[in-house]
Formats: C-alpha cells, sequence, structure tokens
DNA sequence: TTGTACGCGTTATCAT
DNA sequence: ATGATAACGCGTACAA
C-alpha cells in the first residue's frame, strides 16, 4: 500500500552509494567535468549508482538554480471553445508541444479567451509569472504585443505572419510552390473558371496567396473574372459557406473553386452541398491547409503548410540558446516551401 | 536594449520593501497566517509593497519546496500524428488544460507513439522524471499500466472507461439519455430500419452504446435487423466507411444510421457521398460525440459527451489533495449525462 | 514576527 | 590531476 510517493532518488543518494560528493555527481551526468576532470575509474561509478538508483535529476531544482524553466509560452493566434474551428493554430501547438519535448523543453500554451486579453498583457503576466524561457507567437496582431516580451527581455519567435517591424527570429511559409501546383493541377484539368475564396484584409501573407493564385493564372493566359475573387474577413466556415453561395448565384459560376483555408472549404462544402452541386462532377475543390482536408466527403485535394516543419525549427532555435550577445542583427526568416496533394475533390473541367 | 531578462521581484525585494522578514511575505500572500496572526498595518504593508513589485512568487522555488510540481500527466488513449483523427482523447487533453490552468495546475500530456510505449513503462518513467503529482488516464487498457503509477504512489484518475480492478476514483459519461433521445428522434420521423455502426469487442462503455440503442428500439416495438448491427476494431474513419458501404448493399437497407463515434460518422458521410445518397433525404444520420459533427457538410445532429464536465471533475478531484488517509474506500465513479442535440441529417423515414 | 533550516541540483572556490 | 566544500537560487515551514 504506498501511502507516499515512493521517495525518489536525489543526487545525495546517488553520491553516497558512489561514495563521491553531490558535486561530482552532477559534473559526470551533466558532462560538465569533462574526461580529463575525473578519474574513468570514479566516473563509472557515479554512472553505475546512478543507473542502479533510476536516478534522473529533480528538473524543478535544476530549473530553480539555472534560472532557467525550460518552459516556452506559445500564443496562438485565435482560440475559441472549439479547437476544431482554428485548426493552424491549434494543430501548431501539438507540433510545438512535440517538438519540444524532443529537446528537453515543454510548452505552456497561453490561450486568449478574449482579444482583449492580447493587449491588457495579461497574457505576458500570465506568461512572466510563470517564468518563461522565451515566448513563440504565432501571428501577432500588434507590435505591442510582441515588444511587451522583448521588454521584458525574452526571446520572442513569430511565426507565419511576423511583424517585420520587429527584429525577431521568424519563420514563415512560401505558399507559392503548393498553389502553383494546385491551379496548375486544375488548369491540366481544363478548367478556366477558376474562383478563389480567401481573406481580405492587407496582411501580406493572406495576400500572398491571392497573388500566387492570380500569378498562376495570368502566367497561362487566364483572364480572372472579378467576381470570382471573394475575399472574407476571417477563416470562418461560415464565411467560407456565404462566399460559396454567391458563386453558385453568378451568371458566370465557376467550374472550381480555390479556397484558402480548410474551414472556408468545409464552409464551401456546406454550401455546395445544400445545392446538391457534385464533387469533383459538377465542380472541383481544393483547398488550404490540408489538415484535414483529406478527412472530408469528399476528401479535398490541398495544399499544406508544413507546421510540424515550422514548430522543429521554431523549438531548434530556442534550443540552441540565443545568441552570445552581439549577434542583434535582424535575422533573416526561415522560408518553408507548401506542397500540393492531389485528391478525389478535382475533376475535368 | 533588454540584454539581460529584467529581473523579477522576489519575496526578499517585498520583505525589504515593507520592511519585514521574507517569511512573514509568505505567510501573508499565501494566506498561512490569517486574519489574527499578523496585524492589519504590517499585512497591508505586505501587500502593497508585493503590489508596487509586480511580485508573483517564483513557481518553481515554491513547487520545489512544498515537493508539489502542479503537473499532472495525462495520458490519451491513442495518439497519432494527426490529432483530428481521434477527437475525443484529443479534446479531453485540451479541457484538462484548461481546467487545471484554472486551479493553478498544469498539463504534461504524454503522448505514447507507439502502443508498445504504454507498457513498456517508458511512460511511467517520462512522468516520475518530471515529479508529477499524479496522473489522469483515459481509457488505460492494462491493469499494470494504472497499477504502475499507482504503486509509485501516485494518485490516478480514470477517465471513460476505467478498469473497475483498480480502485482510483473515475468519471464515466452516461449514453443512456443522449441515445435514447436520438432514436427516439429518428422513431418520431417514422424510422424503423435503424442500422448502428459501432465497435465490437467486450469493453463495457462500448457495449453500453449498442446496449441503449437496442434498448431504445425494443422499448418502441421495432424488431431490429442482425444485419443492422455492424461492430468494427475501433473508431477510425475507414471503419466507417466500409461499415456504411456494406449497410447500402444490404437488400434491407436501412433509412437511418446510427454511427457510434464522430469519425465513423465521417466514414459514413464518405460512404454516402460516393454512392450518391442525399442526407436526410434518402437516409438519415446521426452520430455520437458531437466534437465536430457540427461543423460538417451536411451538419450532424450528435449525441455529445460532456468532455468539458469531464476535465473540470478530475482536476476538481485532484484541486481538493486526496484523502488525508483512510479513506481508501473504492470510490464511487462519477457519471456525467450525454445529451442529444438535433441538427439538418434527419428527416422523415 | 523573525531566524533558520530545508528542498535539490549546480557552480565557483578550495584542498590535496 | 581529482575531488570535496560551500554558497546559491527562492520560497516555505517550524521553532524560537
Amino acid at each position: 500500500m504506498p501511502k507516499a510517493r515512493s521517495r525518489v532518488a536525489t543526487s545525495h543518494d546517488v553520491a553516497r552509494l558512489a561514495g563521491v560528493s553531490r558535486a561530482l555527481v552532477s559534473g559526470v551526468l551533466n558532462g560538465t567535468m569533462s574526461t580529463m576532470r575525473v578519474s574513468p575509474e570514479t566516473r563509472q561509478r557515479v554512472l553505475d549508482a546512478a543507473a542502479e538508483l533510476g536516478y534522473s535529476p529533480h528538473p524543478l531544482a535544476r530549473a530553480l538554480r539555472q534560472q532557467r524553466s525550460n518552459v516556452y509560452g506559445y500564443l496562438p493566434r485565435a482560440t475559441r471553445r472549439n479547437p476544431y474551428e482554428h485548426p493552424v493554430p491549434f494543430l501548431l501547438g501539438v507540433h510545438l508541444a512535440k517538438a519540444a519535448i524532443q529537446h528537453g523543453l515543454h510548452i505552456l500554451e497561453a490561450s486568449a479567451e478574449t482579444t482583449a486579453a492580447h493587449e491588457s498583457g495579461e497574457l505576458v503576466r500570465f506568461l512572466r509569472d510563470r517564468r518563461v524561457d522565451g515566448v513563440i507567437l504565432d501571428s501577432p496582431r500588434t507590435t505591442e504585443e510582441v515588444e511587451q516580451f522583448l521588454d521584458y527581455g525574452l526571446p520572442v519567435i513569430q511565426l507565419i505572419r511576423p511583424l517585420t517591424s520587429v527584429p525577431t527570429p521568424a519563420i514563415i511559409v512560401d505558399p507559392k510552390p503548393g498553389i502553383t501546383a494546385a491551379i496548375e493541377h486544375l488548369l491540366a484539368l481544363g478548367h478556366r473558371a477558376i474562383a478563389f475564396i480567401g481573406i481580405g484584409g492587407d496582411h501580406p501573407v493572406d495576400r500572398a496567396r491571392l497573388n500566387c493564385f492570380r500569378a498562376a493564372l495570368v502566367r497561362a493566359g487566364v483572364v480572372i473574372d472579378p467576381e470570382h475573387v471573394r475575399l472574407v474577413d476571417d477563416y470562418e466556415i461560415g464565411n467560407g459557406l456565404r462566399a460559396t453561395e454567391d458563386l453558385l448565384a453568378l451568371s458566370s459560376r465557376p467550374t472550381a473553386i480555390f479556397a484558402s483555408g480548410d474551414n472556408i472549404a468545409l464552409g464551401a462544402l456546406q454550401a455546395l452541398y445544400r445545392a446538391n452541386v457534385r464533387i469533383p462532377d459538377d465542380l472541383s475543390l481544393v483547398s488550404y491547409d490540408d489538415i484535414y482536408a483529406a478527412h472530408l466527403a469528399p476528401p479535398l485535394a490541398s495544399v499544406r503548410q508544413p507546421l510540424d516543419e515550422i514548430a522543429e525549427q521554431a523549438i531548434g532555435l530556442l534550443a540552441r540558446r540565443p545568441s552570445p550577445d552581439g549577434e542583434e542583427a535582424a535575422p533573416e526568416p526561415i522560408m518553408l516551401p507548401t506542397k500540393f496533394t492531389p485528391r478525389g475533390s478535382t475533376g475535368p473541367a
């Protein structure tokens, strides 16, 4: 009947068993005292003792001493009750957590229920109180948001939609290869009337998707019907639904739709289902994100952003501790490519 | 240019500013030394000083001293590359994390990439090394898995599919209200040939869903066609797809399908789409889980398990520290009800 | 109310 | 060349 937690071995236990001091245990296990500082025999005794006791240093004690919690804050771009409504920031968090573990780090996701919390400094306070070692921001909206953390002296990494006005490392995505492949795929199937549903506003990242779309068509000599470009406010299912309804109501109805986000595509799917438009027979549909596109009915061709890669790169940057000192030079953003995967949702025009 | 992290206030700083000892700062801020133990003026001085300095106790130092990390391990039933394939254990983790924060606790999700890791004790080691204060297990598969943690002296809470052979607190779901309402809804629409797609095997929780389904029909005097009950191995999309194809191939094709899981329903949706069977015109579909059912095309009527409530209850149990001592009596599981929400996926038979 | 030991590992200083 | 001693990080708990 294990009432109290079975006491776990401490460095003291190991030291006693090996007949050495605690300092030596620490040195050996961390490789701090390299080969020449400690005799091979002693070294082995320590290792054996540690193994025998199943010793693992107390992470809190270590963190306290090293002034490094090994926890990094992650601020997703949006949070809602149901994560399925915001797949990208959400899945990004999952991948960050996984990558962090690989490096002995941990992610603390700071969810702002209200957008107000973003500005109020509530989140800064939250993460600061927990002594995070740094912060990963997904598409921060305001300069202040980023600077709050920098002012506090924390390393910051921006993902996906970095504010270039703030000099931090950033990891971004190149929409071109994926979108180009997607459009060329549709063109090859004979489509000429291809619609675009995406986000308006002036953020370069969102505009870039439209630009890639445009460029691919222009390159093929296709003239884009202005009515076929539908810009909405946000990546929400309802927006995709309404935009698609609008497209279906046009006299010049498109034969294919590029939806710039999985949930935009989901909304499109709902509208098409209601209107009894069959995919791919009556209309072809391609999405961006490729998070759950493959699981829909029908499975959608989609352009994937390498969220796993983004996460790994971000953690990698944080894991090799911030540059010793002078290297404050505005770092060049790391750009990762997108990739298109065709599925059953496209067919001949 | 904030090179080094702006030093954060310590209890020492507060003590100095308030002209008292660190012990008193701790006592006042934790309410340990309640009103009668410290003079109101001093008390106020401490509070003022803490507020002025924006003091928040270092969580690592506190945890180290109190021998309590405030971190709890969560072992989801399944983990894959894409969390959207296993919505329940996944969303449970999200809700656990959220509820934990509310109580000043944290969740560490231990994902076993391989099922082998579950038995090997690798996960126990992982969590033990991180000094978790307890463990939340979602539908553990083997008794050993649970006992490993109990042997180590950690409090364990089992969710959804507890192993009753191990005496731990548990939180379970009552499928009856939701499934009964769903079937009665279909009956009221005139359906008599209602199919069931669910999990076989001998786990009582999975069987219970079928039993509730059966009972509701029997109560209405409906005879169930044995061909209409399809049992599959796991809650996977592909299984729902194949089972539905089988159902569509029957000479006595059902007019409605109850899919015992959102991704079973998703598979059904794919099969129905391929076969060009319209919902709800040609066939009615109801799912279990209600995680993303509302977002599909068409939105599915679904039975919801209160994952948020489950999470809150679990955290609640852990937050009020384990029973002082003797109260080892096998605790009664906490049972929470399901709820049915009709949507556009059902219609007259 | 205060002093002091403590939790546990790391790091800088000291001793052979 | 090898290893030990002691201080430290920060807050809490108990005795004084």
